[in-house]
DNA sequence: GTGTATGCAAAGCTTTTGCATAGGT
DNA sequence: ACCTATGCAAAAGCTTTGCATACAC
């Protein structure tokens, strides 16, 4: 079980060569530059494969719909610019330890998205 | 503009009578308790038209997809429960005030989602 | 009466699946 | 040679949209 094929060590490659959460289309678009026939069902099967794996996690976006990125990036939360679009990494957490939940609650996980402008859009702005 | 048809005034009704985030589906089965002709393009288009009047908002679960809330019931996150599969309104907020993003990035709104499990669930497994 | 919101059905998306075959082992 | 993973196409969700008609005003 589990072979390697070219198809999916172009997908893992795409994945090292962007450091950043990419969704379907793009995946698809970069890897087809190293394997042109790239199918997207095959996309979508490795993509799965390499979440269980625990070599991809998914993330939710909220408004951009699914992206996929590599885990043992270690814990950071995301940040999505209203002004150009992207999604960023933003390293540590900015959590705080406890009252996270009430009393009963036990917390295993949990995934930030923060909104905002970022660096460069704000001059643009400005 | 903005009539105040049965359909609408339903789908309020069932956002009050449920003080939780609902999906659509739960929507259509509870609207249609109250107006038995209500059809599904009708929830996703008074679904849209509350969230444009700032009534609801959308929040995007990372499991159960599209999900839909009041708004203006004060700042809070969401548990999600694996065991049971609910998702809690968690009052207040656990992020630090400063350090939630490096300088230069401006935090305009965030969306946090806390995974584990609830209160009951943890009885039942233990 | 006028015109917007509804219901129905069709069409768009995104994601999944069935099936023959190419290709990794 | 075996059998899994691919490519293609069809199908299965979820959401949006066109159009005639009902109904809010």
């Amino acid at each position: 079980m589990g072979r390697i094929t070219i198809q999916k060590t172009a997908i893992e490659k795409v994945f090292r060569q962007h450091e950043r959460p990419l969704g379907i289309d793009e995946v698809l678009k970069y890897g087809r530059k190293l394997v042109a026939s790239l199918n997207q069902a095959t996309v979508y099967r490795n993509l799965k494969t390499l979440i269980d794996d625990g070599w991809l996690k998914r993330i939710s976006h909220p408004i951009l719909g699914s992206l996929y990125e590599r885990t043992g990036k270690g814990h950071h939360h995301h940040f999505y610019c209203r002004g150009c679009n992207r999604t960023f990494d933003i390293s540590g957490c900015a959590l705080k330890e406890e009252h996270t939940a009430p009393d009963g609650f036990i917390v295993e996980d949990h995934e930030l998205f923060l909104f905002g402008v970022c660096p460069s859009c704000v001059e643009k702005t400005t």
